[in-house]
DNA sequence: AACGATCCCTGTTGGC
DNA sequence: TGCCAACAGGGATCGT
């Protein structure tokens, strides 16, 4: 499922497509789409006729600039995709919003189980809005290791759920979270609070490098899940993954039966020994 | 304030 | 073969 490196590859071809161009014919066709604006025909209204300026990322949010001072938000969910292409090419099932591009081009957001959205904003619905109460974005931030200690000395939450909290830090989900905590060889039941500031240290390291590893190869694209490159191609991310997917395999470093528990009504896998529980 | 549970939603999967 | 329950999870919301 998207997580940071899938919305910012996203990011990437949404701004090469639209940066420069005007919306105009924008066409919402489900109400839960619209769910964060007061439906699909505000949505529509509110863009018609728009101009994109860029189009950035915050953690798992993609966030465009427009030409009349307000922000085109989107988040992809569980299932949610965009393509760009030819308006006559047939309509996958699912396709709840299309904006007809100045140039042609035809930009689609398909998304079976609707977690995702897309709405637009001014300046004081931007405030209240998800987006807003991010914490710092995992990739293009620089967290300070003493930081994050003091931050999370407070909190008696395991890791693994501090982890997947984007106020703590913007953009980690499931996988990733499962495949950091590996890689800095912490256990995900671990107190945020009992962390130590090399721990801590090793944790940022190791989200860095799951985070630009997924990027670098395009993304992970699950067996039965939504997120394709845009060129429709999968990304080959999943072969690079240690832990997530993996439960009662052979750890790759020890040989060890990867374990998974549930934490916060999530899956976590990891080493029972390279992650061991005690310090 | 922090934490955990619950809900939303549907394609896929596994059991019978 | 067909049916149906269980499962997956990001973020909002609510109760404790």
């Amino acid at each position: 499922m998207p997580e940071l490196p899938e919305v910012e590859i996203t990011r990437r071809h949404l701004d090469d497509a639209m940066a420069g161009h005007s919306l105009d014919v924008v066409r919402t066709t489900h109400a839960r789409t619209a769910r964060y604006n007061r439906g699909p025909g505000e949505l529509d209204e509110r863009l018609q006729g728009r101009a994109v300026v860029g189009i950035g990322r915050k953690g798992k949010f993609l966030a465009g600039v427009l030409d009349d001072g307000q922000t085109l938000v989107a988040h992809l969910g569980m299932s949610g995709r965009f393509t760009v292409g030819d308006p006559l090419e047939p309509e996958p099932a699912h396709t709840h919003f299309r904006t007809l591009l100045d140039n042609g081009r035809e930009v689609r957001f398909v998304d079976p189980r609707t977690f995702g959205f897309v709405a637009v904003f001014d300046d004081e619905e931007l405030e209240g809005s998800g987006l807003s109460r991010l914490g710092p974005d995992a990739w293009l931030e620089a967290l300070s290791p003493t930081a994050l200690h003091s931050a999370l000395s407070t909190r008696k939450a395991p890791i693994k759920a501090l982890l997947l909290d984007q106020v703590v830090v913007a953009g980690l989900g499931n996988i990733y979270a499962d495949e950091a905590l590996h890689i800095a060889g912490i256990h995900p039941m671990r107190r945020g609070a009992d962390l130590t500031v090399e721990e801590i240290e090793r944790l940022l390291t190791a989200i860095r490098s799951v985070l630009d590893t997924a990027i670098d190869n395009g993304g992970t694209s699950l067996d039965d899940l939504a997120y394709l490159l845009p060129d429709g191609r999968a990304g080959e991310n999943l072969d690079r993954l240690v832990v997530y997917g993996r439960a009662e395999l052979p750890c790759l470093e020890c040989g060890a039966p990867i374990e998974r528990v549930v934490i916060r009504a999530r899956s976590s896998h990891f080493c029972p020994h390279c992650q061991a529980l005690r310090p």
